[in-house]
RNA sequence: AGACCCAUGGUGUAACGGUAGCACUCCGGUUUUUGGUACCGUCAGUCAAGGUUCGAAUCCUUGUGGGUCUACCA
């Protein structure tokens, strides 16, 4: 059974076919060093590198840094870090677009020179106007027709810093009726006398996209440079650099960006949920950013996995967010060992159990690995259960512990409930119980049937802890899709949940930061950056697919 | 409304002129010392109308619906 290709891989399977550039495949991922990665950057990158490493070529890192006035370092190193960590690696082809300005000037003489390039004094304003709109041509501008030589001494002079920002800029000379707005004479250059955060004070004149993006393209052999639809309408801009100015000729391919919903991924309200503080940061484990993500508890190959699943295509589509929450899933119960923690503690007392007594308990590590090996847990007469997995009066599917029932404890024994004690409020504060010796794990003789099996924790022996327990950042699916309301009035109000006093069982204790962990029956978690050894502090990544509660949610309809 | 692009179950994606398949979700069931996992099953789709063809999701035409574009941003 052949796997079945998306569009690009067919392009790029056909043009290996037919021999073109010497059957080399090379891409890129341009990022543009003015804010962190997310969840739709992380899918480009894992297009750009999977067909690459897929057809035994590279890919370059390229920071697409034409406009110093809104890029810096910081960005540059947060997404160098996030794309090592999604598991990819662009070698020694660290690039800058930057790194291609004195090419990219010469390219731009090269066009005046062909009279295909001139220097437009012309106002922002002016240039708008003279633009027309997409049912009307443009005009063309009186400065159009200058000579080529005072194009180049004027250009000349807007590098040496002659003239003031916005008095002047270099515009293509195309075609001002063209009916792709994109083809009216686009501006390939503009004054900005703003330091660059790698060429300094050296340039007083930075690219526009179109022409450094083209050309640098073209400059790198891209062989497919893929990107988003919004920039179809660009690629015969794009085309025409690399046609006039007879160089590689690297092909543009458009393909649909991703959206997932619940989630939203524009720049601007990321920044905005950030500036505002509905969120702690940029690494906020609710942000769809990589650097989120990361600290939430995904995994890299959670990730690879969702945007090979999301597939590449060209129609508009919205991922439902439970196909992420899939592959995390999938990935973690595979990989994470189990641990006990009780969120919500409920003290149980096992009545002839002897008091002072230890023993120390085999626990498997992951029934999914068996290399994962096993630990031992203290159990003694004290224990805390989870507050929910008691009723005094359970109803009719209800099969955790209740009086006159048997409950499995996991790796433990079967505890029958014998009676309960509450206030007088009705809150219940112990439960009372007796174990069957013979009941052990791994060597029960009992007979008896238990229906549910519980996680619990040795009062004696548990350490306290910190969990927070995150949940969708927004309550509507598409939280910016209403021009009504701000997409800030969508934030669910319970995304995060702290718990101040969870107890962990004693070898919660030594788990390494980062390292992914499932909490039996609660969901998986991973220690985060801020956890110490006094005060742990866990991330819950997501909890298990929960069937009990999905039974007591259609109920209570 | 001018140009360009897109249209397959609820969602996403295959089928390249020859039996509409896969995944997620939903629903139901089996197994289970995690109400997890695994496994099985049910429901459900070619935007519309013409045309070409022995045969159309696929090619053509028209329509309808949606998206992008009028930054000295990328």
């Amino acid at each position: 059974m052949d796997k079945s290709r998306n569009f690009i891989e067919q392009i790029i399977e056909s043009d290996l076919e037919e021999g073109k550039h010497g059957g080399k495949v090379i891409t890129r991922f341009p990022p543009e060093p003015n804010g962190y990665l997310h969840i739709g950057h992380a899918k480009s990158i894992c297009l750009n590198f999977g067909v690459a490493i897929e057809y035994g070529g590279i890919t370059n890192l390229r920071f697409d840094d034409t406009n110093p006035s809104t890029e810096e370092t910081e960005y540059v190193e947060s997404i160098k870090k996030d794309i090592h960590w999604l598991g990819y690696d662009w070698e020694d082809r660290l690039y800058y677009a930057s790194d291609y300005f004195e090419q990219l000037y010469e390219l731009a003489v090269k066009l005046i020179e062909k009279g295909l390039a001139y220097v437009d004094d012309s106002s922002a304003d002016e240039i708008a106007e003279e633009k027309g709109t997409v049912t009307e041509p443009g005009v063309e501008s009186k400065y159009r027709a200058r000579s080529i030589s005072e194009n180049l001494e004027l250009f000349q002079g807007m590098r040496d810093g002659k003239f003031d920002e916005g008095s002047r800029v270099l515009r293509a000379k195309i075609d001002m009726a063209s009916p792709n707005l994109n083809m009216r004479d686009p501006l390939i250059y503009r004054i900005k006398k703003v330091p660059h955060h790698q060429t300094g004070k050296e340039w007083n004149i930075y690219p526009m996209y179109d022409f450094a993006h083209s050309l640098s393209d073209s400059i790198e052999n891209i062989t497919h440079s893929l990107c988003t639809l919004e920039f179809e309408n660009h690629r015969p801009l794009y085309e025409w650099f690399i046609e006039k100015l007879e160089v590689f000729p690297s092909r543009q391919i458009e393909f649909a960006r991703l959206n997932v919903n619940y989630m939203i991924t524009s720049k601007r309200k990321l920044l905005r949920l950030v500036k505002e503080g509905y969120v702690s940061g940029w690494d906020d484990p609710r942000m769809p950013t990589i650097s989120g993500m990361r600290r939430r508890g995904f995994t890299p190959a959670s990730i690879r996995q969702f945007a090979d699943r999301v597939g590449v295509a060209k129609r508009d589509n919205v991922i439902d967010i439970s196909l992420l929450e899939f592959c995390v899933r999938d990935d973690l119960n595979a990989r994470a060992n189990r641990m006990m923690a009780v969120l919500n503690p409920l003290k149980v007392v096992i009545i002839n159990y002897p008091e002072g007594e230890v023993e120390w308990l085999p626990a498997e590590n992951n029934p999914e690995d068996p290399d994962a090996g096993n630990r031992e847990m203290p159990f003694a007469r004290e224990i805390f259960i989870e507050r929910d997995d008691f009723m005094k009066d359970p109803p009719k599917k209800y099969f955790r512990m209740a009086p006159g029932r048997y409950t499995r404890l996991k790796h433990a024994y079967i505890l029958h409930c014998d009676d309960f004690v509450e206030d007088s409020d009705g809150n219940i504060k112990e439960v009372h119980c007796t174990y069957n010796k013979d009941s052990k794990s791994g060597s029960d003789t009992s007979g008896i049937k238990a229906k549910g099996t519980l996680h619990w924790v040795s009062v004696e022996h548990a350490k306290k802890a910190e969990a927070r327990l995150y949940d969708r950042l927004f309550t509507e699916p598409v939280p910016d899709g209403d021009p009504e309301k701000d997409f800030t009035s969508f934030v669910n109000p319970d995304s995060l949940t702290v718990l101040h006093e969870i107890f962990v069982e004693p070898s919660a204790g030594e788990i390494a930061q980062g390292e992914q962990i499932q909490f039996f029956r609660k969901g998986y978690f991973v220690l985060d950056q801020d956890s110490t050894k006094e005060n742990l502090i866990f991330n819950r990544t997501i909890t298990l697919k929960d069937s009990w509660a999905k039974i007591q949610k259609k109920h209570k309809k």
